[in-house]
DNA sequence: GCGTCAAATGGTAGCGATACCATTCCGCAT
DNA sequence: ATGCGGAATGGTATCGCTACCATTTGACGC
């Protein structure tokens, strides 16, 4: 059917409008319009017409015409640091869907940890007149900040509590985490622990109030390791091959995500130490292996689907009702004890 | 410096507009037009004083109007099944990174395997009229492939060969790398052979050619386990139960995917087996904890990155340059033999 | 038959930018 | 001075759609 593939340079796209398809159907141009987006105010036999001249002129909508005509883009942005960690992949998976069902899409910006990036980033997503914006963390430039107040667009701040919120807000307290194993794990009775991290802002608070509250029970000397990048097994893995050399009396391990805890569990086995037994392990985010390593990883599970689930109700009820209401919702956590701790 | 939130809605968006910042210049809108898009064209005193406006004003682009008037949207789709494999995540974070150093911005949709998901994703991403689109595999359906090719957006598929290009291509033979690991494997002396995949048409074939190169062989008897849904360490270990169950004498599992391959090596130190002595397993991906497992894993590695840059690369020169070659591109494979296999 | 009102449809003027062409500017050779 | 040509800038007509309001249609009661 197709003559040849259309230049789609110079002005003129050289695709059929939306004024074509009405010619084609015999009515005018704001029926279509109406047909493709208020289908429920066309009537039935119009709304037949209407769709076979659709079909027969091969119409494929235009919504950035219909963007800028309307000033809704139905797009909301997603900022998320990486995405190979499947915490925030299924943050962002469940964003998506929820959003999808309401008819918005998403756009993914990947900020690497970095809030200059970030800036950047929100610079080209601004650009693009997103209908909202969800962002991970509450670490952002001054400047980020400003310009998005500026801006007026609905915004969702996950993976965090904050006292100065740029809008909405959907997380939970990292240094309450931290605490909480801290208390945790000193009540059964450990007393030698060290910290596995990696160049993650959030794990790092946890690990600092983690610290803070060991302090409170007189426990002052806590070795870590921090890597650079990503989390990997193989970090895991030389994480504690240098814990154990700063202090061979360790006891428990708490890792800032289960990635890393699956290569500490994985290094203990591979030096023939018992877990639990010679040392105790615990994890973070309760990814979808947790349950299934040697031992099963001890670990704190945030709902990272719920979080997404929450954030994204939180904006449509913005876009759609217009409440203006601002969220902030606690989302919680759990010390889930498996057999890597006791 | 904010008077309020913008109220966005009705016709008028209230927010500054190119004009505006060309009055505050004192310049014309076409040239701040080109301040921004073609500084080179500018003089420097002239960019000085627009750039000075823009602060001023607080003036954010608006690339949805850019993009009605001058039908380039500098945006990429590209659809992947999943994202929580991190076989697919590398690829796309490459050509997020490739196509971001150019001034493209990447639209991502997610199809889960399913071409009538992928049908309608791509409906919406025409909507916005990108400039080129990337898809995961050669498996689309018939209405997908004629509207691709009837709009003429350079589209690049990926993960796959195929003898059926929408246009270009970047990828490997599956049903060779399921020979080559029958050749393989056979060549060590292995004969006892099963199969542990999950619901994904690649991984599916990659078996199939697998089994048929075996076949000749006169190995006719390859027991195997599928599951739905993605490839977890739960599934991989519930397999290795599975398929001990359905025959004993089992000697080597061949995976569609390392996290698949990661659980049979858990659930087989669980069960007490040495591996590789009493079992051998291989994986797919060389994802980053391949390496780092109880015994090393040995995998098929695909360069994931090397493809999205590969991709992004191809799409590129088509629109920079508008070369209009076809590309065609066998990224290859290798058989990584680490401990797991001897 | 006619007024009434809601439902359905149509006409027109933008939305905010860029393509395209016209115009002005400016340095330099004549 | 004058003419010339390239660099820099400006004016205007769209791009394809929807908001807004006007108009038409049709069902109903009296």
């Amino acid at each position: 059917m197709s003559d040849k593939p259309n230049s789609r340079k110079g002005r003129a796209s050289g695709g059929v409008t939306l004024s074509d398809v009405a010619k084609a159907a015999g009515v005018a141009p704001m029926t279509v319009s109406r047909a493709l987006n208020q289908p429920g105010q066309v009537k039935e036999e119009t709304l037949l017409k209407v769709r076979e001249a659709i079909e027969k002129t091969g119409y494929v909508r235009n919504l950035v015409a219909g963007q800028l005509a309307s000033n809704r883009s139905h797009l909301v942005a997603v900022v998320v640091p990486i995405l190979t960690n499947p915490i925030f992949s299924d943050t962002f998976q469940a964003i998506t869907e929820r959003l999808g069902k309401s008819g918005y899409q998403v756009l993914l910006g990947i900020s690497g940890y970095e809030p200059d990036k970030e800036q950047e980033l929100l610079e080209v997503i601004l650009s693009r007149r997103p209908d909202g914006i969800i962002l991970t963390g509450t670490l952002h430039t001054e400047a980020s900040r400003q310009r998005l107040r500026a801006t007026g667009v609905p915004v969702v701040e996950t993976w965090d509590l904050s006292v100065d919120p740029i809008d909405m807000l959907v997380g939970f307290s990292h240094e309450s985490v931290g605490r909480d194993i801290a208390r945790h794990l000193y009540g059964k009775g450990y007393r030698a622990f060290a910290t596995l991290t990696v160049g993650d802002p959030r794990g790092q608070r946890r690990m600092a109030a983690f610290r803070e509250e060991l302090r409170a029970h007189g426990i002052t000397d806590v070795p870590e390791a921090c890597f650079p990048g990503v989390p990997t097994l193989e970090h895991g893995r030389l994480g504690l091959r240098e814990l154990l050399k700063k202090a061979p009396g360790l006891r428990a391990v708490v890792c800032t995500s289960d990635t890393l805890a699956h290569g500490v569990l994985t290094e203990a086995l591979a030096q023939g130490l018992r877990v639990p037994e010679d040392l105790s392990v615990l994890g973070f985010g309760d990814m979808n292996f947790a349950a299934h390593t040697l031992p099963p990883l001890s670990t704190v599970k945030i709902d990272g689907r719920a979080m997404g689930d929450v954030a994204a109700a939180a904006l449509l009820k913005r876009l759609l009702e217009n409440e203006d209401a601002t969220v902030q919702h606690d989302i919680g956590y759990t010390i889930l004890e498996r057999e890597s701790t006791r």
